[in-house]
DNA sequence: CGGTAACCTGGGAT
DNA sequence: AATCCCAGGTTAC
């Protein structure tokens, strides 16, 4: 998974030609005002040697593992920003705010934040981008009364959650995830994010506020392809052009698709170069409230032709058939079925799959051993 | 309009 | 070692 040397994000070749912006360089905007006082060890601890006030360190969200669990949702492909850190620790950025997440002994979540302007503003913003405000346990009662798959899977992979992220972040991580794979993903939103203002290091990864479309407008195609984006570079060039058209701007431009229909909205989105149905599906359940959205991959469309639609097996995945799933999954699911689909597709991962019973992926034989084994997930709820 | 090849790249399989 | 194939797709014939 973690395939990644935190110091080399990405080969950089040398500048052919002086860049108006070079990748490796971005202060010139002034970060976080350093502190004044530079020691001269380069490890030292973020001890307050002049802060008096005592910095609460981890603060308990009030959030168990049944409503989020960190592993079954950071490292499983809705955002390819935030690092494991520690054992059951993530870390990352929402907005200009730069924080860890960890679980304790009882799976409780609790935060920490490393770097922010506002503490009070970074919760909002942590609560915010976890969704809080939708109960996980409830949606997945319903599912689960529904589809004796899910119910059985569900009590394996508890916390399995839909974040709420930022729009133009989302929408260039998945610009960057078409026919490729995740290592590589992973690269190319590190080389993207170092465009951003530094906001600080923490177990060997720095982390950097996601670049403005302005300062992404100043990234050139050819850049991007000498930093290995290959084709994407011009679907991340041609993109945010379009949204730096957009009249009222295009971060204000795509926070306003929350407010429409979903299919206004991958229509929407299905404008800018490089968005296509399964992009654009990505981007409406990840950050624009479109619970109902189907992202369907290769993967998905793998555990749609076993379960939903096996009258379909063996097709090759088209887009006309994307919206057969799509329709499949709502119809078995309701408004919330983009997270049902997100369980079902991290119950498929191998990660998680070489966890799992085997009964659950052998669909084979339905009545040869019928173990009605409720306590089968050995893995479960080991969060200390 | 629905079905098929290119498209960048790098890692793993053959 | 040289190729082929594939990976959370989209676009262009």
């Amino acid at each position: 998974m973690h395939s990644l040397k935190p110091p080399l994000a990405m080969k950089r070749p040398r500048p052919p030609s002086p860049p108006p912006l070079s990748p490796a360089s971005t202060k010139q905007t002034s970060p976080p005002p350093p502190p004044p006082l530079k020691s001269l060890h380069p490890n030292t601890p973020p001890i307050s040697s002049k802060k008096p006030k005592s910095h609460p360190k981890w603060v308990p969200l009030n959030l168990f593992q049944t409503e989020l669990s960190l592993p079954l949702t950071f490292p499983t492909g809705q955002t390819f920003r935030w690092k494991q850190t520690g054992p059951l620790q993530y870390t990352g950025t929402i907005g200009p705010h730069l924080l860890s997440l960890k679980h304790l002994q009882n799976g409780d979540v609790s935060y920490f934040i490393h770097f922010t302007p506002s503490e009070s503003a970074a919760k909002l913003a942590l609560l915010d981008f976890l969704n809080v405000g939708i109960s996980l346990v409830k949606l997945w009662e319903v599912f689960s009364e529904n589809d004796s798959r899910f119910a059985e899977l569900a009590k394996c992979l508890k916390g399995a959650r839909v974040l709420r992220q930022d729009p133009v972040e989302c929408l260039v991580q998945f610009l960057c995830s078409s026919n490729n794979n995740i290592g590589r993903i992973t690269k190319m939103v590190d080389f993207i994010s170092s465009l951003g203002t530094h906001l600080g290091s923490v177990g060997g990864f720095d982390f950097h506020e996601f670049p403005s479309l302005e300062r992404l407008s100043a990234v050139s195609e050819e850049e991007l392809r000498q930093a290995g984006f290959g084709y994407r570079a011009k679907y991340i060039t041609g993109t945010v052009d379009v949204l730096q058209s957009k009249p009222d701007g295009g971060a204000q431009w795509l926070l306003s698709l929350r407010k429409l229909d979903l299919q206004e909205a991958i229509d929407a989105l299905c404008t800018l170069p490089g968005v296509g149905p399964k992009v654009a599906a990505c981007i409406a359940l990840f950050s624009l409230d479109q619970h109902h959205a189907i992202p369907v991959d290769t993967h998905v469309w793998q555990i749609a032709t076993k379960y939903l639609l096996p009258e379909l097996a063996g097709a090759r995945l088209t887009p006309k058939l994307c919206s057969r799933v799509a329709e499949a999954f709502v119809s078995k699911y309701g408004e919330y079925a983009g997270w049902a689909q997100t369980l079902l597709f991290i119950a498929d991962l191998p990660s998680q799959k070489a966890l799992l019973p085997s009964h659950f992926w052998d669909i084979k034989e339905k009545n040869s051993a019928k173990i009605e084994d409720s306590n089968s997930c050995n893995i479960d709820g080991n969060y200390s």
